[in-house]
RNA sequence: GCCGUUGUAGCUCAGUCGGUAGAGCGCAUCCUUGGUAAGGAUGAGGUCACCGGUUCAAUUCCGGUCAAUGGCUCCA
């Protein structure tokens, strides 16, 4: 049986011997075995391009070629260790190895391969001649910090690919190149959905009217959804002072992702990077009694981050975006009940938008080695078990992720892969028993008492360029009938069945139907080649038959088939399916 | 921001081992009035991302900047 992954932590080993080989002055870092390969981490002065790295990789080939020669396990005291790593300059490796000792190791296991060795827990293969022949190659260059930590250096990363066979590299390999086909940044610009200016500036989107009618149905969409679930939406400006994010306390805990304040007549405003504080004001705007509570304060919000060039990636990374974000402000008792119609919620909108499958959830906990969240234990241990515990209640499946909480609470994160099978948060919740405080929040009670409430903050359908990516990835641009863009497309099958297809778009547009019509002087072939790389739902042929009967016929964009309707018929089918928001294509 | 890669017409891309550029699609005009994934002809369109340097000459070589992209960090 082949042991994957001996086989790519042996590969690594092999990459770093070869590295070393071709510099000797390279430090080793980490050098694991990863889910699609291996990598390892150098401390290199070189520059390490594309050339270096086939050159690389023929060093491999060449250490590989020696079939027998073995990989052996061997153990050593752990002080020899240090002085063997000190004497030959490897720092990493001995503020690993002394890291070790620390914890009261007193030896360490090492993998040698004839002259060259490093210490590893393992597993290994036993000789060269286990690697299966091609099964590899080197991938890609990248910094990484030493030890994930940005103040660390930057080391270089050699990324490598390995698989059980020839076969399983190339799959894979194909595989990555196909998903490339669906990733959101090429659909979006062939679909016309959206685009970037250097201009208007990076991680700045501008929807084009395509994807501009995406977002106003899912907009239209959500608003909708929540006014019947009792949210009460509002509208509040991108702008706020700073003493404003002073009172929340991001201006303490979250300045890093926030933009520089602007001076207006010698008052500083910032941007806003969330919507809470505004709410919050918004709340304390007339005195609430326990009556008027829960309060669900909604907003389509522009918010604006700053975010590294290096992180912004398409619609999912930006610096402007639009949140569908609330505050829900409540009495501690109604919390648990409130966060249950928020999931519920989500569920819904998941279920609609037809990606409940793609979707998991995370519990983020607070982590507490790390000093970014509000110092209040007992107020921690209460929030976080109300989110396990509501979780437990409703029976999802989630995992704990330590150390992703917001600085004043744990959040319910819903992720999803993009194309790239990186994780992203779609959308996040979460609980907070510290801002009402902050914000000196209150409510008068039946007893007359002044008390404090407690928020939810919550989005529903998340932030709607990164959901959008989403879809678009999702159905790669073939988009559910009631989210497409345009939903009917009419050709004529030539120009003198224009004055017909005026007459049908006419009416499909008063019903309200995301109709266009391509009357060009073309031919139908062609007309429909470009309709069907438009991924538009159903494309309408009108000739002289489907004039005479008053008819259309309609090709069904998943299916190909193709059947004619009176227009009228065709109309009401179709705002059945807009209504029903179907991700089937009934007619 | 850092490490690597990339930047040629609106789009997708070719090309120039240094002598200022091409294709297809798209666009415009004309012919064609055509029934299921590209009908034909003609034409317009490029400071080869930007700024410097080397050179008789730079889109090509070198340096810097900007942007995109794969990683790292961060994150909705």
């Amino acid at each position: 049986m082949i042991n994957l992954e001996a086989i790519r932590h042996s590969l690594s080993h092999v990459l770093a011997e070869a590295v070393q080989k071709l510099y000797p002055d390279a430090k080793l870092g980490f050098g694991p075995a990863i889910d699609n390969g291996f990598y390892y981490d150098f401390d290199i002065k070189d520059k390490i391009g594309t050339e270096e790295l086939e050159k690389i990789q023929s060093a491999m080939k060449k250490i590989i070629k020696n079939k027998v020669k073995r990989f052996n396990h061997e153990t050593m005291p752990i002080d020899e260790a240090i002085k063997l790593y000190s004497d030959k300059g490897e720092i990493y490796k001995v503020e690993l190895i002394e890291e070790l000792k620390a914890k009261g190791e007193t030896e360490v296991s090492i993998y040698r391969q004839e002259s060259w060795s490093d210490i590893c827990k393992g597993p290994h293969i036993e000789k060269m001649g286990d690697i299966p022949k091609n099964c590899w190659k080197l991938d890609r260059v990248a910094g990484a910090y030493w030890r994930g930590d940005e103040k660390n250096k930057m080391l270089t990363r050699i990324y490598g690919l390995a698989f059980e066979s020839l076969e399983a590299l190339e799959e894979y390999i194909k595989m990555r190149e196909e998903a490339q086909a669906r990733d959101h940044r090429k659909l979006g610009k062939e679909l016309e959905l959206f685009m970037f200016s250097d201009l208007v500036g990076k991680g700045l989107p501008m929807l084009l009217p395509k994807g501009a009618t995406m977002r106003r149905v899912l907009e239209r969409f959500v608003i909708d959804e929540e006014i019947r679930r009792g949210y009460e939406h509002v509208i509040t400006p991108v702008l706020g002072k700073v003493d404003l994010y002073k009172a929340s306390g991001h201006w303490d805990h979250y300045q890093d992702s926030m933009y520089n304040p602007i001076d207006i007549e010698g008052e500083q405003f910032v941007l806003r990077p969330m919507t809470c504080p505004h709410h919050f004001e918004m709340y304390k705007g007339k005195p609430h009694s326990y009556n008027d509570l829960p309060r669900r304060f909604a907003e389509v919000s522009p918010l604006f981050r700053f975010e590294k060039s290096g992180e912004l990636s398409g619609l999912i990374r930006l610096r402007n975006f639009t949140l569908a974000d609330a505050h829900i402000v409540c009495t501690i008792e109604q919390l648990k009940d409130e966060f249950k119609a928020v999931l519920e919620l989500l569920k819904y909108i998941m279920d609609t938008l037809g990606i409940s499958d793609k979707v998991w959830f995370r519990a983020s906990l607070r982590d507490d080695t790390k000093d970014k969240y509000v110092d209040n234990p007992k107020m921690w241990e209460f929030s976080e078990k109300l989110l396990i515990d509501i979780l437990d209640d409703l029976g999802w499946k989630y995992e704990v992720a330590l150390g992703e909480a917001a600085f004043y609470g744990p959040k319910l994160d819903i992720q999803i892969k993009n194309v790239n099978g990186k994780d992203d948060t779609i959308i996040t919740n979460q609980i907070d028993l510290v801002l009402a405080e902050r914000f000196d929040m209150e409510f008068t009670d039946r007893d007359g008492q002044k008390k404090r409430p407690v928020i939810i903050h919550r989005s529903s359908i998340g932030c709607l360029e990164r959901t959008i990516a989403f879809l678009i990835e999702h159905y790669a641009g073939a988009f559910p009938f009631w989210i497409a863009p345009v939903q009917v497309k009419l050709l004529s099958i030539s120009e003198k069945l224009n004055d017909y297809a005026e007459e049908v778009y006419n009416k499909m547009f008063d019903a309200g139907i995301r109709v266009e019509k391509d009357v060009r002087d073309e031919k139908l072939g062609k007309k429909i080649r470009e309709g069907r790389l438009m991924r538009i739902p159903y494309l309408a042929i009108l000739g002289y038959d489907e004039k005479e009967s008053g008819k259309i016929t309609l090709r069904n964009r998943d299916t190909g088939e193709q059947a004619s309707y009176s227009v009228d018929e065709a109309i009401d089918k179709m705002i059945l399916m807009d209504r029903k928001k179907s991700n089937t294509l009934i007619i």
